[in-house]
DNA sequence: AACCCTTTGAAGTGT
DNA sequence: ACACTTCAAAGGGTT
């Protein structure tokens, strides 16, 4: 939002820049600042809540909700087929992942597939020496891209600050309201309950803990040009390939998902893989295990999760249902069915967590909480080294399957070739096939920032999301696209 | 234990 | 501008 941006005027973000400094000092500066600031903040918020307008946008745009949806699951029939079944329909379903080798390619071991990525079949035949040659080259690649390839370290990395939470701890009692002292253990509640206290739902779980801390997950120094060790490790160890092509894993140097932000940013210091996924990292030690147990500072939440966190129960006890998949069905449908009045009423709470947010954590981007993977977006040059050195490779091994072109290796064929090639998820596990990814990719964003946060325009013009169709189920309708997650 | 599913919106990056 | 991806919450289900 560009009323929110860091440099906003009216988020005191350029006067909080935090210079870099030690860490001490970062750890301190930040929360002087909210607390000094956060009252301040919440009042204004609440005054420029009750001055800014409703935009509206939403209504014209609401598709007819979908009944069936909270009928059936009233009468549990949602449950009578797992909802994520149907993309298996298909014959194939490219994956949104199509540069994705692990799972394409059945076995790595194997690399025989006499398909190219364009489809062709690959020669066949050749000699033990040819295949020397060959990984002698793409060993000479693999050291070549290992200095060359830069990985730019996103901004926000540059400095180093404690990674704070934003709801557990940004907003404690003791800054947010003296003399609330909630039960140990359990959630306080963001920004947006204490602006509007009736709006909130308690909720006892643990403040999504699940994942382990993404923002250690950057790899890169602040100097920016770090090089990456090994290209195309993550290939070759997660594919099992010959381990003469993956150097062993540096012990000396922890996984940078496992380092402490304060501590692992070393300007021009080597890191550890950091193509590797580093979502669930192991951890060497007990330091790294409480590093690991640091929130970090969430996302704030948009308008439709608000919605949800305050409709989720009612919708509980109103239609029996514990499962959240399908507790968010129908709270989106009932987003959608929502005038826009009432949905303005969430956009503009939600708008109220982004600028306090902001004003709390100048210096935080949401690109903090994405995991370390390695997408097209940061090193399209190596992700298409990557490719052009798996199709030689394939091409390179002797064909022991003709098999039909149907297998999901020709999801590797683009008919526009290596610049196709999609992003590279690092996780260990082939991403699923969903059926929702991609739908911000049609839709423009809702709020505008002229206009305070509720959508002006029909957001939700293009397809898939203006009716949102569960799968897999009798009733339901085939989704428009299939995505991942 | 860890991850998936499912929703919408915000924000990030690359073209 | 557009395309695409990730994350935010939630908790039962799955691996």
């Amino acid at each position: 939002m560009p009323q929110l941006g860091r440099d906003g005027d009216d988020l005191g973000a350029n006067d909080e820049l935090i210079a870099f400094k030690d860490e001490g000092e970062q750890e301190e500066k930040p929360n002087v600042s909210s607390e000094r600031d956060l009252d301040d903040v919440k009042s204004s918020l609440v005054n420029e809540s009750e001055t800014t307008n409703s935009s509206d946008s939403e209504a014209d745009r609401r598709p007819k909700p979908h009944p069936d949806v909270e009928s059936r699951a009233r009468h549990g029939q949602l449950f009578q087929e797992g909802p994520r079944k149907q993309h298996d329909t298909g014959l194939f379903q490219p994956s949104p992942y199509v540069g994705y080798p692990f799972f394409m390619i059945s076995d790595l071991g194997n690399l025989c597939s006499p398909y190219l990525t364009n489809g062709a079949l690959a020669p066949t035949g050749r000699t033990v020496s040819q295949h020397q040659t060959l990984i002698g080259i793409l060993m000479a690649t693999l050291l070549h891209y290992s200095n060359s390839v830069p990985v730019v370290q996103h901004p926000h990395m540059t400095h180093l600050r404690p990674l704070l939470s934003y709801s557990p701890e940004a907003f404690s009692p003791q800054r947010a309201s003296p003399g609330f002292s909630p039960e140990p253990g359990k959630q306080l509640l963001p920004a947006s309950c204490f602006l509007l206290p009736t709006s909130c739902i308690p909720t006892t779980s643990a403040p999504g803990m699940s994942r382990s801390p993404h923002t250690a997950c950057y790899p890169m120094s602040p100097g920016g040009m770090t090089p990456i060790p090994h290209p195309l490790g993550w290939l070759l160890v997660s594919s099992g390939f010959s381990p003469r092509l993956v150097p062993p894993p540096q012990t000396s140097v922890p996984h940078p998902a496992i380092v402490p932000a304060s501590v692992k940013q070393e300007p021009g210091a080597s890191h550890s893989h950091p193509l590797l996924p580093c979502r669930k990292p192991p951890s060497t030690s007990e330091h790294d295990q409480e590093e690991e147990r640091k929130p970090h500072i969430k996302k704030p939440l948009n308008a439709f999760m608000l919605y949800m966190r305050e409709e989720r129960p009612k919708v509980v006890a109103q239609c029996k249902v514990k499962e959240s998949a399908t507790i968010n069905q129908i709270l989106g449908q009932r987003w959608h069915s929502l005038s826009k009045e009432e949905q303005a009423k969430y956009y503009d709470l939600a708008r109220k967590e982004r600028l306090l947010h902001s004003k709390l954590y100048p210096n935080w981007s949401a690109r903090d909480n994405y995991v370390s993977r390695l997408t097209a977006e940061h090193t399209p040059s190596l992700l298409n080294t990557q490719h052009h050195i798996l199709t030689w490779l394939m091409s390179a091994s002797p064909a022991s399957s003709l098999d039909s072109p149907a297998t999901p290796t020709t999801a590797l064929a683009s008919p526009a070739g290596p610049a196709q090639l999609q992003p590279l998820s690092l996780t260990t596990k082939p991403p699923r096939i969903t059926h929702s990814v991609g739908r911000n990719a049609v839709t423009p964003g809702p709020p505008t920032p002229s206009s305070t946060d509720t959508p002006t325009s029909s957001p939700h013009t293009a397809s898939s999301r203006s009716s949102p169709q569960p799968l897999s189920h009798p009733f339901f309708h085939p989704p428009p696209t299939s995505s991942h997650r």
